[in-house]
RNA sequence: GCUCAUGUAGCUCAGUCGGCAGAGCACUACCUUGGUAAGGUAGAGGUCACCGGUUCGAUUCCGGUCAUGAGCUCCA
């Protein structure tokens, strides 16, 4: 007999050998039917697995992400299926579950077109129709070899040559069709209900690009069609936040052939960028920062002492002046660097934090580009904080609390990675040990759960990423803590310590927002272009019934300008419905409509994007409020 | 940079199986002075991304370039 602790905590006696499915079964029938497969002292089973010794088990359903994975790498396998019996001569790659659906990479000798999608999801169907049941077996190395040869699969022949010595080698088939597959699966394929296919993309055979490039199918799938149906309709919401389509509705910025990468900020999108530099130098001399302003293009000399030339080039712009060489700067840090280096310290002026909104230009990858997400120039938030070594975990928790407070004033979930040593780097084994645990050490100071990101790092220190999302579940990283003893030591830094002698300080690369640009993008996905009051380009819009209260309009607006209040005028001759469509479309938190009613009392009516019409009110009543939201930051 | 797709008016998109290009919105003018998400009429607006080729004739077919999108790679 085994002893099988459930997920609340009930223990209950079971004959050894016991199946996951009897379990869930002996819980409830219910239960039995959503079930997936289940965690089994934390590693997943499938529902015909056996427990043979005491254990923990928590069924997993499809609310479960591991319970997805389970059903979602099966739906590829029925795409990969669906596929073969289509077109034999594809060869399969590899097809995981992947966050929001799942994917497989196939190698064809033609382009998957919509209509062979179209097929390929007819025929996936059929499997599902067909409600085979999935069969796991397994073989020594050798005759795995040769099975995937005889059916001429190149890459899971590779994939089985790459396995561990000692791994055990697992194969799942069902109907005619077997695939290389450690599982777990579900039952049969006819548990999936509803599936869809929904792109082919490129990627590169073990996403390396020096392989040859896959053709990449994605889909996701669903235990019911309405859930698939909610997602595709999420999809389609989401789309519409979509910071490139709103930036151009709203007026915000644009991006240009005559520029590609290099984005254009319209008077709207200003206001946004400008408010966010003044909350950010705000925040920064509250927190003992001074703000520093370094060129743009400095000597290619300064690029060779500080690395970036053996370490960056690749995505550096350069120019001649004199006949001289210089580059545009891709990081702010060498300036910086020689502000610092411009005179001697004191161990007691330390530490130095010197921000700089800096504009930085690196050519990224065409491919890459992506609306103010991703772009060839843009302004970091940047500091450089120079310390003593024994100020490093304090420095470091405190760019970590200051990140933190701005992201949760925006309201933004985020998520930490932590970047080790990437391989062309410089500096020592030791330098980067010790810079990496000082930031493991301030990471769980700050109690902040983190995924390690093995060799990310940059090129002359570990660092800690901030990541946010944008409107569709893309991650990208914003803010960043890098910890450098490399800058010191090329560029000969120094301070004097308490016994008169010259010392080595450490630094710290940070930055909050990240980029500007991206930053905004963000915020525009975020908030789905309705600014919080604080940071709407507009923020009031006027409107009159008829033309006989233009003057008292005009008084209206001149006494919110005197409040340096944003706002605008609508006087044209078109009805109030009309008006406030144009500025509910723009957004616009605060509307005030006036008629002769509101002028004979001298008192406005407003009317806001979301809650509607408020009634009416004294232009001071108004004045009160409107500030109240745009001092406290409030979210709507 | 790679793979695939896309590029028609300021915006969103039709369309031409090769014969001098269309809608809605926006814009301008006039009529309408109307009370909380679209009043009416008229007008203006395009070298159909760019460069070449095929053809009597190319926005349409072919090739190249550029840009954009999805993903890969890379990264704030």
């Amino acid at each position: 007999m085994v002893n099988i602790r459930l997920k609340d905590g009930t223990i209950k006696e079971y004959e050894s050998g016991v199946t996951v499915y009897e379990i869930a079964n002996d819980i409830s029938g219910g239960l039995a039917r959503v079930a997936l497969g289940a965690t089994v002292n934390g590693k997943t089973f499938e529902l015909n697995d056996k427990i043979e010794c005491d254990s923990e088990v928590s069924i997993l359903t499809f609310n479960d992400d591991e319970g997805k994975r389970i059903f979602r790498h099966t739906s590829s396998h029925i795409l990969a299926q669906a596929v073969k019996r289509l077109y034999p001569d594809v060869k399969l790659a590899i097809g995981p579950a992947i966050e929001n659906g799942f994917y497989y990479d196939f190698d064809a000798d033609f382009v998957i077109t919509q209509e062979i999608l179209d097929k390929i999801e007819a025929e996936m169907k059929k499997v599902i129709k067909e409600d085979l049941k999935l069969e796991k077996f397994y073989l020594p190395r050798d005759e795995a070899v040769k099975f995937m040869e005889e059916k001429g699969e190149p890459y899971k022949v590779e994939l089985i040559n790459d396995l561990q010595e000692d791994a055990s080698i697992s194969f799942y088939k069902q109907g005619g069709f077997t695939d290389l597959c450690a599982g777990p699966h579900l039952q049969s394929t006819g548990k999936v209900k509803a599936i869809k296919l929904l792109s082919v993309a490129g990627a590169y055979w073990r996403g390396n690009e020096n392989n040859k490039m896959l053709q990449r199918i994605y889909g996701s799938s669903f235990t019911k069609k309405s859930e698939l149906d909610e997602y595709l309709n999420m999809l389609e919401e989401a789309k519409k936040r979509d910071h490139r389509k709103l930036g151009k509705e709203l007026d915000l910025f644009s991006i240009q052939d005559e520029g590609p990468g290099f984005p254009f900020f319209h008077p709207k999108g200003m206001v946004i960028r400008n408010e966010l530099e003044s909350f950010w130098r705000k925040i920064h001399v509250r927190n003992g920062y001074k703000e520093i302003k370094t060129p743009i293009i400095l000597n290619e000399e300064l690029w060779h002492r500080s690395g970036h030339w053996d370490h960056y080039k690749e995505n550096m712009y350069f120019t001649k002046i004199d006949g001289e060489n210089y580059a545009i700067k891709p990081m702010n840090c060498p300036g910086g660097i020689l502000v610092y280096k411009n005179k001697m310290h004191s161990y007691r002026e330390l530490p130095i934090r010197l921000g700089e909104l800096g504009l930085v230009h690196r050519h990224e990858l065409s491919g890459a580009l992506h609306g103010l997400m991703r772009v060839r120039n843009f302004t970091q938030d940047d500091a450089h904080i120079f310390m003593t070594p024994d100020q490093i975990k304090e420095e470091v928790l405190g760019v970590i609390r200051l990140t933190d407070y701005v992201y949760k004033l925006f309201g933004f979930d985020y998520h930490v990675e932590l970047s080790t040593r990437p391989e062309n780097s410089m500096g020592s084994d030791e330098d980067w040990e010790h810079a990496t645990n000082s930031l493991i050490e301030a990471l769980n100071a700050a109690k902040l759960e983190y995924k390690l990101n093995e060799g990310d790092g940059a090129f002359y220190g570990p660092k800690i990423d901030f990541h946010l999302k944008d409107s569709i579940g893309r991650t990208w990283q914003c803010g960043t803590i890098q910890l450098d003893f490399q800058m010191p030591e090329r560029f000969d830094l120094s301070y004097i310590g308490p016994d008169g002698e010259k010392h080595r300080p450490v630094m710290i690369h940070r930055t909050i927002f990240g980029s500007i640009e991206r930053f905004i993008g963000i915020l525009i996905e975020n908030y789905a272009g309705a600014f919080p009051v604080w940071l709407a380009p507009v923020q009031v819009q006027i409107m009159n019934i008829t033309d006989n209260q233009i003057n008292y309009v005009k008084t209206i607006e001149n006494k919110l300008l005197d409040d340096d209040i944003r706002v605008e005028v609508d006087l044209r001759n078109e009805k109030i419905g009309y008006k406030i469509r144009e500025a509910q479309m723009e957004k616009i938190p605060y509307m005030i409509v006036v008629g002769d009613k509101e002028m004979e009392k001298g008192v406005v009516s407003v009317r806001h994007r979301k809650l509607g019409d408020m009634g009416t009110m004294t232009i001071d009543e108004f004045l009160d409020m409107i500030n109240q939201k745009i001092n406290g930051k409030v979210a709507e």
